[in-house]
DNA sequence: CATGAATGAGCATTCATTCAT
DNA sequence: TATGAATGAATGCTCATTCAT
C-alpha cells in the first residue's frame, strides 16, 4: 500500500512528508494528542528518523506554525491584491483571518491562545508573531482613515481594536464550539459588519 | 520532606490550598499538563489526599471555574444595580468583565481559553457554563433595542457579537501581554466604545 | 433510608452486618473486586471500623468461607436426613454440592480453585478443607457398597473419584460460563446420573 | 542493578524470557495479581520493554494459552493416530489430557481455572478456546455411539459430561495436591474407567 | 466504639527520547 | 540515512491500611 509510495519518495521529500503528516494530525488532534510515534507510523518510518530532521517535538511544531503564518499571509495578500474597494477588501481580509483560524484551530490556539512561555522560542516571541499580518491590517486602516471612510483616529489604536474584535470571534468559536451560537455564518458576518461599522466616519 | 509544620493547617485550609495550587498550575501549564501528582507535590501532600477533597481532576477543575464565575457574576450584578442609564450601565458591565479578566487572567484562561473535554460535557449536561453572565448582557441588549438605543436586530446575534468583542480584547491582552499595545487603558476604552457604537441606532 | 435501619442495629450486629455486606459483594464481584472501602460504604460505616472486627481483608474473607462451608454442610446433612433410598439421597447430595457451588462461585473458587498458598492459612489447609463434606459422601458410598448397590471396591477410591466428578462439573461451569454448553440443567442431571451409574453393581 | 550481563540475550530469547516469567507468575499469583511491572522486574527489563514484544497484558496472556493448547492438541492427535480400538483410544486420550495437565499445572490453570475477561472475550470473538480439543473428544464419542459401544444419547451432552469428569480429576489433583489421595495412579485409572463405563451401552 | 485524615504502594499504559549500529 | 532496542518518567486513579483521637 503506502509502502510503495513511500519508497518512491526520495529523501529530500521525507522532511516535507513528516511536516505534512504532523500537520494533518495536529489539525485534527492538537499538540498534546499527537505523538512522535503516531507521526512515524503514519509516514511509515521509525520514530527515530524524525529526529534526524527535527530537533524534537517542539521544533517540529514550530515549523508547522511557520507554515501556517506564511499561508495566512499569502491568503491575505492575495485578497488585498484583488483591488476591491477598501472596505470590501478589509472585510474580505477579516473573513480570511477568521476562517483560517477556524479551519486550523490548533494552529490558532498554539499561536494566540497558548501560554507565553511556549512562544518564547524563535520567532514566536510576542511582538513578532503575526506582525506582518498585523501590519497588513494596519495599512488598510490607515488608508481608510486617510480617505475619510473611517473616522479620524489613532491608526494603531483602531487597528488594535479591530484585531481584538477579529480575535474575539475567532477564538471564542474555537474554544467554545458547543455554546448555542446563533448560526455561525450569520454570527461571523455580523461580527465583521459591526467591527467595520464601529469605525466608519 | 517538608511534611512537618504543615500539620496545623486545618481541613478547610487544605481544600483551599489545593484549589490555589491547582489554579496557579492549570493556568501556567494548561489542563493537560498539570498532573495530580504535581499538584500534590506543590502542596506537600500525597496525591491520594487530593482525592479526599475532590472527586477527580475534572471535579477540581470545575470548582475553580465555578469560583471565578460566581465572583464575576457578583461584580456584574453590583454594576447593574447602580441604575445608570442603559448605555452607561452596559459600558460599565463590559469594563468589569474585561478588567475582571485582566485581574484574574488565570481564571479567565480556565473559563474561556482552555477546552478540556469536561467543559464540553458541562455545556451539554448542566446547561451552560457562564450562562448567567451571558444572560445579563442579553437583557441589557434587549432593553437597548426595545428603547431604540440600538438598531433593530436579533437579540441573540447582537449579544453574541458583543460578547466576542469583549472576549477579544480581554483574551488578547492576557495572552499577548508583550505586544506593543498602545496605552492599554485607551485601548480598552476604545474597544468598549466601538463595540457599543457598532450597534447604535 | 438505610441510615435509619443502621442506627437501630446495635453494635453486636455490626460484625454480622459487615459479613453480610461482604458476602453479598463477594458473591457478585469476587475477592479482587471487593474493596474494604466499598464494603464500608455499603454498611454506612467508615472503612476503619471494619478493622475493629477483622484483622484485614483476608481475615474477613476467611470468615466468609467458613460460613459457606457450614451452610453447605448443613444443607447436605438435611438432605441425608430425608431418609430417601441411598441412591436418591446421594444424587440429591451431589446436586446440592453442585448447585451450592454455582450459586456461590466465588466461594467455591476461593475454596477449591485458588492457589495453595492462600489456603495455607487457618483451617483452609489441604486435608482439612471440606473434610467433613468429603466424609459425608464417603459414608454414603460405603453404605452403597455394603448394600451391594455399588460394585465392590475401595471406598476411598470410589469416593474420591465421585468427588472429582462432582468437582469437574461444578468448577468447569464456574470458570467457563460462556462455553456453549448444552442445557445446563440437563448437563448437571446427566453428570450426576453418569457418576452414579459408573459405580453401580 | 543486574542490568549488565544480560545484554547478549538476543531478541528471541527475550521474548521467550518474558513468556516464561509471565507464565510462572500468572500461575502462582493469578492473572489479576501479576503486574507488568513485576514481570519486568523479574526479567530485569523496564516495563516498557514488554510492550515491544506484546501488545498488552491480555495479549501476553493469550500467547501463553495458545502455547499450551497447541502442545496438548499435538499430544492428543498423536494418540488418536495410533489406531487402537475406539475405547482404548479414548482412554489413552483422556490419560494424555489428565497427565498433560498434571505435568503442566501452570498452563492448565491458565487455560481452565482462571477467568480473566480476556478468555471470555476470546470465546465470543474468535470462536472457542480449546475447541479443537473438545472436538477431538466429540468425534470419538460420536463414533462410539454409532458403533453401539456407547448408549444412544446426545453426542454433545455425553462429550461435555466426559470433559467435566476429565477436568474434575485433573484440576482437583492440581489445586489440592496435599489431600490424602489414595494412590494417584490408581485414582486416575479409576476415574477414566468410571467415566467410560458410565456411558457404555 | 468509631472515625477523619492521610499515605505509600501499586496499576496498565504511553510518551519523547537516546544509543549503538 | 535509517533503525531496532530500550528506557525513565509520567499519567489518573484505587487500594489496604494506619494513626491519632
Amino acid at each position: 500500500m503506502g509502502v510503495k509510495e513511500r519508497k518512491q519518495r526520495n529523501k529530500e521529500n521525507l522532511r516535507q512528508a513528516i511536516l505534512d503528516a504532523a500537520e494533518e494530525m495536529f489539525v485534527k488532534e492538537g499538540f498534546e494528542n499527537v505523538s512522535m510515534r503516531k507521526i512515524a507510523e503514519k509516514i511509515e518510518y521509525s520514530p527515530t528518523t524524525i529526529y534526524l530532521y527535527f530537533k524534537d517535538k517542539h521544533d517540529l511544531f514550530l515549523h508547522l506554525l511557520e507554515e501556517y503564518f506564511s499561508k495566512l499571509l499569502q491568503a491575505l495578500n492575495s485578497v488585498y491584491n484583488e483591488h476591491d474597494d477598501l472596505i470590501t477588501s478589509m472585510k474580505k481580509g477579516m473573513r480570511v483571518y477568521i476562517e483560517s483560524g477556524l479551519k486550523n484551530p490548533n494552529h490558532y490556539r498554539l499561536a494566540f491562545l497558548s501560554t507565553p512561555e511556549i512562544k518564547t522560542e524563535k520567532y514566536l516571541v510576542d511582538g513578532l508573531i503575526g506582525t506582518e499580518i498585523f501590519l497588513g491590517l494596519r495599512k488598510s486602516v490607515e488608508e481608510c482613515i486617510r480617505q475619510g471612510l473611517f473616522r479620524q483616529m489613532d491608526v494603531d489604536l483602531a487597528t488594535q481594536v479591530l484585531w481584538t474584535m477579529n480575535h474575539g470571534i475567532t477564538s471564542l468559536l474555537i474554544t467554545n464550539p458547543n455554546f448555542p451560537w446563533v448560526d455561525k455564518e450569520r454570527l461571523i458576518e455580523q461580527a465583521i459588519e459591526s467591527a467595520i461599522e464601529s469605525f466608519k466616519a
